[in-house]
RNA sequence: UGGGGCGUCGCCAAGCGGCUAGGCACCGGGUUUUGAUCCCGGCAUACGCAGGUUCGAAUCCUGCCGCCCCAGCCA
């Protein structure tokens, strides 16, 4: 990473590393690793385990691997692979050669699984799903041990070879580890380790497996085999660590990595379930993984989120163990914060109102310099055309001030064009149901670049010349959801109910100054007292399209609501 | 009624026996050709509750209370 950082996040799971290294464990290696399973886009909560695996591996001088947890075939497929390597890519961050499948090791864990059998801890079982669901007993009452729990080891060998050489159906017959069905710990409650899956073709390993290892087997072994020292997980899986050092203890490996549980992300009005996400774009409540509502690193990069204020969110949110539910107004602080720094100006009118300059001559056109930064030189400035005909935003513009600290245009009053000339609404032309269609008015031409002479101007307001004027559609998001926190109450699907109907507000009269014209999509700006903007490759209307990614800070908004 | 976690300001979050960091939000004020940015100041009983240990506890002990996770041949 190019960008500085200036403090290290300092949190629980550091400290341990700390006094790992100070304590020789691993012999002071750091490696951890970044294990997505390939059945969806990468979404916020994803961003803060990328953060948290890689930035450690950055500052310990250590590696972090990307494997891909596939060990699902059902629900996964190429396509997430690829989406989700450059979602990791595009955040800022870089596996090297260290790609690695989990589903490399199909053979490996093979093997691991006939050790297991060869040592009496796993067994092949032919119980149902539903005899499965039986015999393991519930929270508060032990399980029953399988009736196949005490099959010889030779009778397991074979089975499970022939389960391997696809002699049996799905479901006919699974291959677990043989622990405790009295545990209060369910997870130990003698887990499936491999289950038989026929007719799917997996997008690694092809048709070359019929069986394949279940989560809990594969990963702690993934880990072991890649050399991983602290592999870092959400809460969900703290009951999974007795069983994730089961198997590493049990079997004959090299390396025991350690896994440290962090809480997940949950950040309000959005939803971050892989489950949920899905939802919404099959359902078509979205447009797809990469519409700009979405919490998606897919979905915010087209919105025009940058990678440094996600990897600036997730350094600010922290890592603990606690339940959180964080508010978007950090998110946008950090948006804001990085594209004030860097994102051009640029003025552009969302809802035209045409402003005639009486007393500026006919025909004529002068070319004005703009900054292209306030407070950055170095980035320039460019030409905008000052012509007779100019378009303002409705909102800029009242009959009479509401109050005082009112100090847009009014009808004979005055404001500064920005980076122009002070003009005055000399008379409001109106169509015949009342409304404003333009405004006639004068500009002061001795107040370019200085202050009118005996009086003050305290209004700046955005402006375009009506002729050079570029046409756009230009796409405002608000929250997705109405709700903080949509995803609560369970996995009853009724999370829909709280989607927000004025998530998107299209606008597609807009006008832009000429520099807009034919910026590349991606391209980030600010408009002047709009936000923050970027193009979209959507080029289907003709029309150049650029999303709202956040509006600025307005304190003005909230003068007005105290107001009345 | 089993097991595993969590509970510090509105939201995050430091802290690990000796004046409760910081960020976001919010509230004032200043600068300003973006009501932006930037700058200054404020947020004086926020450590879930109740006991206990101690000269001293958010930090240690005990007991409560609240919330989350676990009964996939998902991850």
């Amino acid at each position: 990473m190019s960008e500085e950082t200036p403090t290290k996040p300092n949190n629980f799971i550091r400290t341990i590393i700390d006094a790992d290294i100070a304590s020789g464990k691993h012999q002071g290696r750091v490696a951890t690793r970044f294990p997505p399973e390939p059945n969806g886009y990468l979404h916020i909560g994803h961003a803060k385990s990328i953060c948290l695996n890689f930035g450690i591996a950055l500052d310990y001088h250590g590696t972090c691997n990307l494997r891909f947890d596939d060990t699902n075939p059902h629900k996964e497929n190429a396509g997430f692979v690829e989406a989700i390597k450059s979602d990791v890519r595009w955040l800022g961050y870089d596996w090297g050669d260290r790609l690695f499948y989990a589903s490399d090791y199909f053979q490996r864990l093979y093997d691991y699984a006939v050790e297991l059998i060869n040592k009496g801890k796993a067994y092949v079982c032919d119980l149902t799903p539903e005899q499965t669901r039986e015999y393991r007993g519930t929270l508060t009452e032990p399980g029953r041990n399988s009736p196949f729990r005490d099959r010889s080891v030779e009778e397991n060998l074979d089975l499970f070879a022939r389960m391997r050489a696809g002699e049996f159906q799905d479901g006919e017959k699974i291959l677990r580890a043989k622990i405790d069905m009295a545990a209060s710990n369910m997870n130990l409650r003698d887990p499936a380790i491999y289950r038989i899956r026929h007719g799917v073709v997996h997008h690694q390993t092809g048709e070359a497996w019929c069986i394949y290892p279940m989560y809990d087997f594969t990963h702690c072994l993934s880990d072991a085999i890649e050399g991983i020292t602290h592999s870092l997980c959400t809460l969900e899986f703290e009951d999974h660590r007795p069983l994730y050092d089961w198997f590493l203890d049990t079997l004959d490996v090299e390396h025991h990595p350690q896994q440290i549980e962090f809480s997940r992300l949950e950040l309000e009005y959005t939803i971050t379930s892989k489950r949920k996400l899905t939802q919404l774009v099959d359902e078509g409540h979205v447009e797809g993984w990469d519409d700009p509502r979405m919490p998606t690193l897919a979905g915010m990069r087209r919105r025009g989120y940058t990678p440094a204020s996600i990897r600036d969110f997730c350094d600010r949110i922290g890592v603990t163990k606690s339940t959180n539910n964080v508010e978007m107004s950090v998110l946008e602080n950090c948006v804001r914060e990085d594209l004030n720094r860097c994102a051009p100006r640029r003025l552009a009118v969302l809802h035209p109102l045409k402003v005639v300059l009486e007393n500026y001559p006919d025909g004529q056109e002068e070319i004005l310099q703009a900054a292209n930064h306030p407070q950055d030189e170095a980035m320039g400035t460019r030409e905008i055309p000052f012509t007779r005909e100019l378009y303002i935003d409705r909102e800029d513009f009242l009959e009479v001030a509401p109050n005082k600290k009112f100090k847009r245009l009014v009808s004979g009053g005055e404001v500064r064009l920005r980076n122009a000339y002070v003009i005055r609404c000399d008379e409001v032309i109106k169509d015949g149901n009342g409304e404003i269609i333009e405004l006639r008015c004068s500009y002061d031409p001795d107040t370019l670049s200085k202050n009118p002479e005996g009086r003050k101007v305290k209004g700046v307001i955005h402006w375009v010349s009506a002729p050079h004027a570029v046409k756009a559609e230009v796409r405002l998001y608000d929250r997705l959801f109405n709700q903080p926190n949509p995803g609560a109450g369970g996995e009853g699907g009724a999370f829909t109910d709280h989607l927000n109907p004025d998530s998107l507000l299209t606008l597609t009269d807009c006008r832009l100054e000429p520099s807009l014209q034919d910026v590349e999509p991606g391209a980030f700006f600010q408009f002047e007292r709009e936000g923050y903007f970027c193009r979209d490759p959507d080029r289907s209307h003709g029309l150049p399209v650029f999303n709202r990614t956040v509006t600025l800070r307005d304190s003005w908004a909230k003068i007005e609501k105290k107001g009345g």
